[in-house]
DNA sequence: TACACGTGGAG
DNA sequence: TCTCCAAGTGT
């Protein structure tokens, strides 16, 4: 098939050389994968090389602490997929006799793996024909074949993983999967895609009809909540503070982070000593003081955090027993890893 | 099923 | 500054 063969050859003269492209281990292509979910190859690699050495196999990861792996992933986001890969480790560790699955049924049943990550590991590690599905897939094959279908629509995920399915290559899938990945990153790029020098400029149906800048479609804008944070940084004259575990649902579920209180509006400092937090938190009389005169703008994916730190310098308090010289073991969020950074060399 | 989940780079 | 979005998954 000409589409396939095209791209293929494509890759064969312009892939990229990257380490996990070196092994077909899928412990490697695993960890590979879970990294470079909805991030950049420039940002995930880094994090590949550390995990890669400091836990070279299954077993490694799956003896460390979940807080050590959160502390590794610290800056890489999405918190849940290194949760989920400590948590499918353990089970191919103590369950599976740390042998990865080989099937893409078998390898789709852990905990953060779905229909994407299934197929790249059965097709690369283990030659099965499962097409891969990400957004590169969904550029490529919206625009040459001039596809409009919604590609976050249910309608759109399953006609786009027919047609991919429809095109692998059933000899060689692992290889046609990073080639129409590699392609979409580099060649048909989201912004000035490169169709002057296209293998597929002459039967691509979005160039012919000018739709390249229109595909593929996304449909619905996602909405962005406001939040107003207050961090309490405690430091106490012997050098402890209270650094607390996020438990629960929502962002940052088990880093941590500095006693926090959220209200719906920026505070000054009359308010935020009035809230029954501040009184709760520091029953005796406290002298506190703002560190960012300008507040920081924290930006998530579904979410602004307009954020102040208040330095609470105190002779003792009876929850502060994290020596500051410890803060640096804890997973944090970007956010305190920010002010941790200001804060040290202000100081 | 729609929505939540991080961070940083590009234009 | 602002918008988009990058090798998706869980609930």
């Amino acid at each position: 098939m000409k589409f396939s063969n095209t791209l293929i050859y494509w890759y064969l003269q312009n892939n990229r050389e990257l380490p996990w492209r070196k092994t077909k281990n899928p412990y490697f292509i695993w960890l590979s994968e879970i990294m470079l979910q909805q991030t950049r190859v420039a940002q995930g690699l880094s994090y590949y090389l550390k995990f890669t050495s400091s836990f070279p196999t299954v077993f490694d990861l799956a003896n460390a602490d979940e807080s050590t792996v959160l502390k590794m992933w610290q800056g890489l986001g999405y918190y849940s997929r290194a949760r989920n890969l400590h948590y499918s480790a353990k089970v191919i560790a103590n369950e599976l006799n740390g042998e990865f699955p080989s099937t893409y049924k078998e390898i789709i049943k852990l905990k953060g793996i779905g229909d994407y990550t299934a197929s790249a590991i059965a097709s690369i590690c283990f030659n099965e024909p499962a097409a891969v599905v990400d957004g590169n897939v969904y550029r490529v094959l919206s625009r040459y074949y001039g596809i409009n279908t919604p590609i976050n629509s249910t309608k759109g995920i399953k006609e786009f993983k027919i047609l991919a399915q429809s095109l692998i290559d059933t000899k060689q899938p692992g290889t046609f999967n990073q080639a129409i990945m590699d392609f979409g990153a580099l060649h048909c790029k989201p912004q000035n895609p490169l169709c002057d020098s296209c293998p597929l400029a002459d039967s691509c149906v979005a160039l012919e009809k000018k739709l390249t800048k229109e595909l593929p479609i996304k449909e619905k804008k996602i909405k962005i909540k406001k939040r107003f944070f207050n961090f309490m940084v405690i430091k106490t004259q012997d050098n402890k503070t209270i650094i607390e575990e996020r438990k629960g649902k929502g962002i940052w579920q088990g880093l941590y982070q500095f006693p926090l209180i959220e209200s719906n509006k920026n505070l000054n400092k009359e308010d935020l000593i009035a809230t029954d937090d501040f009184k709760n938190l520091f029953p005796d009389e406290t002298t506190i003081s703002l560190f960012n005169q300008k507040e920081i703008v924290h930006k998530l994916s579904h979410q602004h955090l307009y954020t102040q730190f208040w330095i609470v310098e105190t002779n003792k308090h009876k929850n502060a027993t994290t020596l500051w010289q410890n803060i640096q073991d804890f997973p944090v969020p970007i956010l305190i890893a920010n002010f941790l950074e200001a804060f040290d060399v202000k100081k």
